[in-house]
DNA sequence: TCCGGCATACCGACTGGTTAGTCTGCCGGT
DNA sequence: ACCGGCAGACTAACCAGTCGGTATGCCGGA
């Protein structure tokens, strides 16, 4: 009863940032209207106009927050120390957890982009950019020592990760018969193998 | 001069359907008028609800063409007189480049089929089905024959590689340094490499 | 050959409803 | 008394779909 999304405890940005998040991923952003966020949250426009500039920002908003955390799990795992193709199958895999455990994020990220105007979608963009670049050097790194095979383009290799992991939100249905992490697992195994020099 | 969709010589629906994917494509669904649509097709809102009922309509014959295309062709090159891999492999292949082709199409089916009223959802979806289930059966003829690996359930096989077949609207560039045939032969190939046993 | 009847193809003003964002003001804590 | 935090009525814009109307061409009968 004291969640950080309770409807009524927590304080009214994040309500609003929860309430959104929900909202986008079931019905879409342009879908969703401003009053339907701020009955959501338990508020009215007043307070959504607040602590938001527009309904533009809230979208932002949710992208900033889940590019954040995904960054530093990377990051993470990509500096450990352990042998490169150990720490690519973790990243991998990760990735796949953390999205299944935020699919609703997922799926605004995926579907909803597009509809940030194109100074904000560039800066989501060069954020992403970096993500991917991080990702990238991995492969290129077990390319270089020998244990990756170099007959795909690393960029390549990565997009190929990335769209199965995008593609996440249109078919992983949690009461499925995979758990996230043998999902995660599959998804990661796959990667390694087609690397397999 | 006298192209399909040509912009007035073209048979009015068809010129509504072209201008109504290109723009869909280029701002969403939601984000595109009928006026927009009529506009750029030259004619008037009058033509457009002559010929189709609503604007939804509109997005769900998009679907239909691109289903129709995409069926047709898995079924060609399944049904062929060739080895289970290779016939995995011309299929995986064939719908990258065709996608890449009709690339407005695909951003349209990945990013809008959830604007479609509940019972089309349902009538994409089964058609979408049985595409996905031919293609699994192919994969999972090679597993029993032991030229795959069993290591993956089918099914994930086959969202791993349409996942990739998805994403590639969110990043393949007519262009970049790859051509649609490039693409096609590397992601063929990393499906093939990550089934070998 | 001509004509009246009718269907198809299309036009564009209009309507009813919705929406993002604004603004004025209240209220409770310091 | 003041101010951050919020309420909620309001506005200006927009949009899908409707509907009465017009133009064009075909077809069968006189």
């Amino acid at each position: 009863m004291a969640k950080a999304t309770d409807g009524d405890t927590a304080p009214v940005p994040q309500r609003l940032l929860a309430a959104a998040t929900r909202l986008f991923a079931e019905q879409g952003y342009d879908r969703t209207s401003v009053q339907e966020i701020v009955e959501a949250a338990g508020v009215t426009k007043g307070a959504l106009y607040h602590y938001f500039g527009s309904k533009e920002d809230l979208l932002q908003e949710v992208y900033a927050r889940v590019l954040r955390l995904q960054q530093e799990r990377l990051d993470a795992f990509a500096d450990a120390d352990a042998p490169v193709e150990q720490r690519l199958r973790d990243a991998a895999a990760d990735v796949v957890v953390t999205t299944i455990e935020n699919l609703d994020d997922a799926s605004i990220f995926f579907r909803s982009m597009h509809h940030l105007s194109p100074e904000k979608n560039k800066q989501v963009r060069v954020e992403r950019r970096r993500y991917h670049e991080r990702f990238r050097a991995l492969v290129e790194e077990g390319q270089r020592s020998g244990v990756f095979s170099t007959a795909t383009p690393a960029d390549l290799i990565v997009d190929y990760h990335f769209g199965s992991v995008h593609h996440l939100s249109t078919w992983y249905r949690p009461d499925g018969p995979l758990s996230r992490q043998e999902v995660a697992d599959h998804l990661a195994d796959l990667l390694l193998r087609a690397l397999r020099p």
